[in-house]
DNA sequence: CCGGATATTGGACCAAAGTCCAATATCCGG
DNA sequence: CCGGATATTGGACTTTGGTCCAATATCCGG
């Protein structure tokens, strides 16, 4: 058992007396918080591989609570985001949203309000690592075949016999019991219904395999 | 080839005025609108069974537009719905598209923006009823199992041999071997790769076997 | 140039799965 | 009570898949 660090909650916000005062809430909860005055304070500090959830203020001078949103999108950060902000703003509140925010709540905040969403993106985010940390471990089983039993991979998990797998890849039924064997071994697996379960669990998500 | 009917845009407006002018924006684009006055109308009318998508005004009288979503969404309708609102409210905004609303617009609605919401929303419901067909489909061949040979089929799936079946079971091989003969033909598949992604498929959503 | 990784093949067998054909035993509804 | 659906079993084979042991052939980097 390795033991987790606890998830961490990341506090954007440039009102000094704001942030203090929702630290204080969330700390006063048992949260660890990390406190940020600017999106670049953030992303200067920020390491993807430790859990928690992002609590963003939308209106700061600079970057703005959707650039960082999109910023994080791109480089494949699942950081789940609660959104904070003064001003109504509808569109932008349905941007955030289609965009994957966690929540988007509205200054002054209710504390009830405010901690329902940070419980639920931490759940969030428990979810999404544990998906990750699953298809990481897949990916590596991948990574460990030779070029040729990925192709022999690609074709047992579509059902095809040893015969018609060698037929396909120019060589003899003996040769492809061979590597099957091999790659059931590598894949840590002992059925076929095991190894396609497994595999269709990384393709919910991205491509299986190129 | 059945031919399939058109997309229907469902509008839902009580202000005749708004609902005429955007009727006839959406038909000028060639799609088909049906005009509602009231949610309550809708209800009445709505056969879920046609593809298209909800366009919907939030202010209205009685039903508000957070309890039509509420209320289709307990119905396990999976219509795609876009919001029009006129006065601005971000957690109403927050909250719908937390429900899974398509988009969340505000009045008065750029063509372009209306245009585009309509169109992902509609592509959208294309996803969800190919899916769903897809379902009923795969479930209509479980339906079509008997008690014992579903019993098998749910062993099958998790690569176990045949005679471990027979044992879990509580009878010999020969028995789990005819069984399963009957759940490859039923199931119409050939390969337990095959079955085992055909389950998958429907896991993504609900739980294929009680 | 040598050694490790990779790809290929053969032989000998065993285990598992699939396929015919045939035969009981139950249960349930008309 | 009879007939159909369901569940079960046996025999006799064939095809597939998996396992050991062993042997080449190629390629590539140190």
């Amino acid at each position: 058992m390795t033991l987790l660090p606890p998830p961490t909650i990341l506090l954007v916000d440039d009102e000094v007396i704001v942030r203090t005062a929702i630290a204080r809430l969330l700390r006063a909860e048992g949260f660890v918080v990390a406190e940020f005055a600017s999106a670049a304070d953030f992303l200067a500090a920020h390491d993807p591989a430790f859990p928690g959830c992002l609590l963003l203020d939308m209106a700061m001078p600079h970057h703005n609570g959707l650039q960082l949103q999109q910023a994080l999108g791109e480089r494949g950060s699942g950081l789940p985001i609660v959104f904070l902000t003064g001003r109504a703003d509808v569109p932008m509140c349905a941007l955030a949203m289609k965009r994957g925010a966690a929540d988007f709540l509205t200054k002054p905040v209710n504390d009830v309000d405010l901690l329902a969403a940070i419980r639920r993106a931490l759940a969030q985010d428990r979810l999404t690592r544990q998906a990750r940390s699953d298809h990481d471990d897949i990916r590596s089983r991948i990574a460990s075949l030779t070029p040729r039993e990925l192709e022999v991979l690609q074709h047992v998990v579509t059902g095809q016999l040893n015969k018609q797998i060698a037929a396909g890849l120019g060589t003899v039924e003996k040769t492809i019991k061979v590597h099957r064997a091999r790659v059931m071994t590598k894949m840590r697996v002992t059925s076929v219904a095991a190894l396609v379960h497994l595999l269709e669990r990384l393709d919910a998500g991205d491509p299986v395999i190129g």
